[in-house]
Formats: C-alpha cells, structure tokens, sequence
DNA sequence: TTTTCCATGTAACTCGTTACATGATTTC
DNA sequence: GAAATCATGTAACGAGTTACATGGAAAA
C-alpha cells in the first residue's frame, strides 16, 4: 500500500512519468522504501485501470513515449484515503534486521562483535546516505529527518551492544 | 528469510512442533514480527523437504498428532548461515509507517494532529505490549530492548512533530 | 566506441496472507 | 452447552521481485 501512497503523493504535487517518479523516489527516499521499476509502472498502470489517474503521451524525438501521468478527482480521494490511514495507525515497523540479535548467543563473541561492526558500518553508510539528498520543501524533510534520527539510534544501540559483548568476552577469557 | 532464521533458532534450542513454535513467536516476539500459522507450517514442511530439520510423531489422545521438529546437521549449518547473514546486513528497516509523514502538507493541521495521536496511542501501546513480554535469559532480551529503545524513540520524535504541527497551526490562524 | 542513461514493458516466480476446513479437548 | 484452545492443513490470491527484452540518446 505504501508503495502506491507514495506514487498518489508524487502525482498530487505535479505530473509525472514513470520513471521519473522511479528516479525520485530512488534518489530522495531510497532510506525508507525500494521501488522498483517493474512495480512502479506496474501500479501505475493499476491505478489507471481503478481511475485514480490519466495518463498522456509526450513524444520526445524518437525516444519511446513518456507516459505522464496526473491524478483525477477520484485519485485525489484515494489519495486522502491512504495517506490517513497511514498517519493514523502503526504498523510494527518490520525489524527483520534485528532478528538475529534474539539469537547472538549461538555465535561466538568475536565473530558477534565483528558481523556487528560490518552491520555498523551498513547503517553509518546509510546515515551518510541521507546527508546526500537535497533539500525539500515542507513536511517532506520530516521524512528525511525521521529516518536519521531512527539510525542514530540505532547507530548508539548497537554501540552499547558491542560494548556489551565485548566485556562478556573479556570476563569468560580470564575465567578460563 | 527472517522467518525461517526464527524457526530455525527456536529449534536449535530445543525440539518443537509447529503450533508451539507460532504460539511461542506469537506471544514473545510479536513487537518484530507477525508469522501467520499457515506460513509457519509452510515453512517447516519447506525446511523439512530441503533436510534441515527431521519430523517424529507424537500422539496426545485423540488430538491430530504433534509433528515436533528437530534440527539437522545441515540444518544447523543453514541456520548459521542465515544468522551471519541477518546480522552482518542492515536492511533499511521497512518503515512503511511513515512513509505519509512525507505528505503531511496534505492534510490540514487539525487533522494531522488527531492522526498522529492516533498514531502515538498504537506505538505506546505497543511499548506496553513488550512489557507484558516474559523475561528471557541471554540474548532474546536484548531484543526485546531494542524493540522498545526503538518505541521510545519513536514516540519522542512523534511527540515534537505534534508539538511543531500544533504551534504552526497557532500561528497560521492568528496570521489569517 | 563503449558505457551509462532514458524509457518502457512482460513472464515467471517467491513469499506470505486470507479464507477455508477439520475435529477433539478444555474452560467458562 | 457454548466458546476458546489445541493441532493440523489446503487452495486461491496478492504484492512484489527477478530476469529478461528493446532501442535510441548522451556522456565517457
């Protein structure tokens, strides 16, 4: 749904074409959501089969098409309706990363502490990721700044982690 | 994959059959994730078929028997695999939740506050569920804390984003 | 001139959910 | 006696990904 709350957002500020909308979302929300192209055009062409928009051709030399795309009234209502519903309730944020961490005791400690490093290193380059999107306009950088917020903490958790398992290290090496 | 790195670990630990492994997911680790029954037995027929874990039969009266599973050598060596895997790799955390802070323009203030609040009362609740959680020895509990460092932080983030949305809002009606 | 970018799409597949079905047992 | 729990499963569906195909234009 939130691939398609997405499209519906883009389109109720200006028209666009679908890879466009790919490429700004790549380039501007990459940190919280993968689109991919095939499902882009996918749903866009699903929207336009429920009516939620209109497409129109623009030639460009001899390029294959752009299909623009724009929202109708019915879209806009769609719209309001996902957007609603997604400010509204919170859908446990899918850790699936995290799962491991219930089982860190099957692996030993320095092999934990080293595939922890190597997750470290994947979220501080993801933190620096957001640092390279422009700036925008509005509620949009709210997004942006959520998202950084959210791995900064994660980023000190983890810290505190690796701390953690590496004082349990050095506590079971001298007792044995 | 998380959800067959999760079977696989309680499985490691001890024996089980697959309305106790849902039962147990469903009550201890619903704050990361929600694994529906007919995919857990899904997955234990899959894990079963590709050798890493072996079936025996118990019977309880005249209940449809327990198939309670038990970790194969290969099995212990996938479950390592994917364990490394989940936690080497941070996979940018589906926050699809709040994917429409991006679009807050779009609704007027008044309303962007009661949703939000509707918003704030599921995460708190949520934070609450994991106190209910039943304390684990090792590493289970770390994510059980992450989970909730995770709500908190998230609640305090929300917190200032209605508190902001709420003195523009004071603001633009004085100005109007 | 080779690679990357622009611009679209299709077919097959995987993962997981929904909705259904069964039937004994325990609890209220 | 009704409702919840125990215990398993199947069939159909849905969302999204992967891998492929096409071909001109711009940049390296």
């Amino acid at each position: 749904m939130e691939r398609e709350l997405i499209l519906l957002g883009l389109l109720n500020r200006q028209q666009m074409h679908g890879y466009e909308l790919h490429d700004f979302i790549e380039s501007n929300m990459q940190m919280c959501i993968d689109l991919k192209k095939s499902t882009a055009y996918y749903l866009l062409e699903k929207l336009e089969k429920q009516g939620h928009v209109t497409q129109t051709e623009e030639q460009q030399g001899n390029r294959p098409p752009r299909r623009v795309y724009h929202l109708t009234e019915s879209g806009k209502a769609h719209y309001q309706e996902l957007l609603h519903k997604n400010l509204s309730s919170y859908l446990p944020a899918r850790f699936g990363g995290s799962i491991g961490i219930a089982f860190l005791d099957d692996v030993d400690e320095e092999t934990a502490v080293s595939l922890l490093q190597q997750r470290h290193q994947q979220i501080s380059q993801s933190l620096d990721n957001t640092k390279k999107i422009p700036n925008h306009p509005g509620a949009f950088q709210y997004l942006i700044e959520h998202q950084r917020v959210h791995l900064q903490s994660e980023l000190d958790w983890l810290d505190k982690l690796i701390q953690k398992i590496k004082i349990n290290h050095l506590i079971n090496s001298t007792n044995s």
